[in-house]
DNA sequence: AGGAGTGATGTAAAGGTTTACATTCACGTC
DNA sequence: GACGTGAATGTAAACCTTTACATCACTCCT
């Protein structure tokens, strides 16, 4: 008969004959019960096979142990390593991790709004740089939230995620060492933080080695392949070009690398390309891509374990926390010294589009 | 002062002059509610902002509003798209999408039983194809269950994925007519339900071309990279090899691919090459990799309608969804109808390692 | 010896919902 | 005009916990 329908707390109390209010201790503070009493009702627990309802627990308590994670594409090659520390950390303190991805539709924000209402969500992870809901007054509503990986553009919300600024001028150093002195940055943005913080460790690097900073060479982009690949198509429709690519993530320097490489040049050869991000798919590519490393997991796990101090009430002390990013060197960036010289009008073979190049036919 | 805490039932009931019963009915079941008494209702609901607390509603229902999504490995490729599926439909229904992953370890595994058993969800999708939880006799608990990806080898759950038979089908009945005749299948597994799904297809391939199966072309694997990898390396210990592989999954393919250009072979010009699975990398690899394609997004979304159908307590009437695979053209084979002639050895240049090449130094 | 203090346990309320059952009312029928 | 019928609504129990408060039995102090 216990077998159709689980053990509730009475079930045990009535084996350990003891009342529900003892059992309820034993589990949950067990310093208040004798230890003798403890003992039986360990056992009652074993025999049972109890476990508490989740349900009752968290309607008595008023809040649940449930952790919502929202991100706009579940797919993004950046998001399942973070889920992976997220969860890990979320499941070693007793709770579980509910994800729901918006597609950046308004509309579906607002489901999982209701989702925090209704209680069914402690606290929320933000995987996005905007906040999924339009602009709702419910923001007072907001359980404690986290951002990742890109900051919260809103404000107000503690973020966990890489030192962007810090990521992109290792890149820069290590184009600029190369002897790289025309540097473009792929991909700037007024709205999204993170591409803002990248674009600034960029100017640091060119300032830091007393290179000037070429407007023409800033490429706006919104991080995806073809902001990159668009990127390429204005810059040779000019007359000047870099001989390095500073993307601000790893999709636009594919999106680069694909119109480099449609149009006939070579990678490193030609051009040297950096990314930011080391997608999964980096090292698979043709060349191999020289990108920034995310330590993703350790993002995911340290803005869980933010999120839990936010829920015992305490006040962070810091509202960043901002991880070291790595370098991984890789095929993409060539020692471009002899590129740089041979250089006339930045870039080394003769094109169509560039008008230079059509007025005197001598560059090869 | 409905700020600070949500509105329950009772302030609705109490603004529309009802009682809470009729409340929860115009919600429920609004046919039982007179069309003037429902108004009123829903327009104290708007006012209030009032939202059923999910906690008391599952308590009450004995059944939450969640499904349990198992997997061993998140970071998985498939898995992130198969998931999209999953809580499209489940969202579409009402319910939430809770995630485990449990890295192949019985005893998270076990963890996220007691999940179940606590009643915080009401179904599970299993995206593995062993059951998680060690041979605990509580299989007799199990919520409704659904199975994707791949089989559920403990059987008796229901299973929505790719006709594996057919795209592997697909696969050999390319290479046989780009010429291959020498194919050879990397990945056999005896407890894998989908390698040797695939393999039934290889073989069914080889026969209907009146090809002979050389069972020293069958190598063992367990899809990773490595075990692409040292399936080669094995091959090329032997005196025979194939001209084509044909790879139980695109991991394997990737290891396989890689073994080979490090040996200095090109592909497809040496060898061909053929996946499954065609996960996100197979696009930019060099060569990019021929595939067959999962309908991952349709697969998770059937799973997730048929585990529906199930807590609706409806016997389905098919234990097993078979979706079809398509067939992804890329460079990764080639036709080898001159490769296949010119090879006396089964492979093209000399090796060292083979005995026959080493014995008659004539094969370039 | 009486009482304060302490430690262990029990009693009962509360948390928000759903729903079986009871009640009320209006209507139509004989 | 009494009564059965059916629709609309209300009452109250049940779901399972947690915990404030009450109770009880000690020990120890004065």
């Amino acid at each position: 008969m216990s077998k159709s329908t689980p053990a509730t707390i009475e079930d045990v109390a009535r084996l350990a004959e003891v009342s529900i209010a003892t059992v309820s201790r034993a589990i949950h503070t067990p310093e208040k019960v004798a230890k003798e009493t403890r003992l039986k009702v360990t056992q009652a627990i074993a025999i049972t096979g109890y476990t508490t309802n989740a349900m009752a627990r968290s309607l008595r308590l008023g809040r649940s142990n449930m952790i919502l994670v929202v991100a706009p594409d579940i797919g993004d090659p950046n998001f399942s390593n973070i889920l992976v520390g997220l969860e890990n950390e979320a499941r070693s303190h007793g709770y579980g991790v509910l994800i729901g991805h918006t597609q950046n539709d308004p509309q579906r924000g607002l489901e999982y709004l209701k989702f925090l209402n209704s209680n069914q969500a402690a606290g929320m992870i933000l995987f996005t740089g905007i906040l999924p809901f339009g602009h709702q007054t419910m923001t007072a509503r907001l359980p404690p939230s986290v951002g990742v990986f890109e900051p919260v553009y809103n404000g107000g919300i503690p973020y966990v995620g890489v030192d962007d600024a810090a990521g992109a001028r290792k890149a820069i150093d290590l184009l600029i060492a190369e002897g790289h002195r025309r540097i473009a940055f792929i991909g700037e943005s007024r709205t999204r933080l993170a591409h803002a913080r990248r674009k600034a460790g960029y100017e640091d690097g060119l300032s830091a080695a007393r290179l000037e900073l070429d407007p023409r060479l800033v490429m706006p982009g919104d991080g995806t392949i073809e902001s990159g690949r668009l990127a390429v198509e204005q810059l040779f429709m000019r007359d000047t070009l870099p001989s390095a690519f500073m993307c601000v993530n790893d999709q636009t320097a594919i999106g680069v690398m694909l119109a480099l490489t449609a149009r006939g040049y070579s990678i490193p050869g030609d051009f040297s390309v950096t990314g930011f991000d080391d997608v999964p798919q980096a090292s698979f590519m043709n060349p191999t891509l020289t990108t920034i490393r995310q330590p993703r997991t350790a993002i995911g796990k340290q803005a869980m374990a933010l999120l839990f101090k936010l829920l015992q009430d305490e006040k962070p002390e810091e509202t960043e926390i901002l991880l070291a990013p790595d370098l991984v060197v890789r095929n993409s960036v060539g020692g471009s010294a002899r590129a740089a010289e041979a250089l006339t009008h930045g870039h080394r073979r003769r094109h169509p589009l560039c008008a230079r190049c059509r007025a005197d036919g001598s560059l090869l």
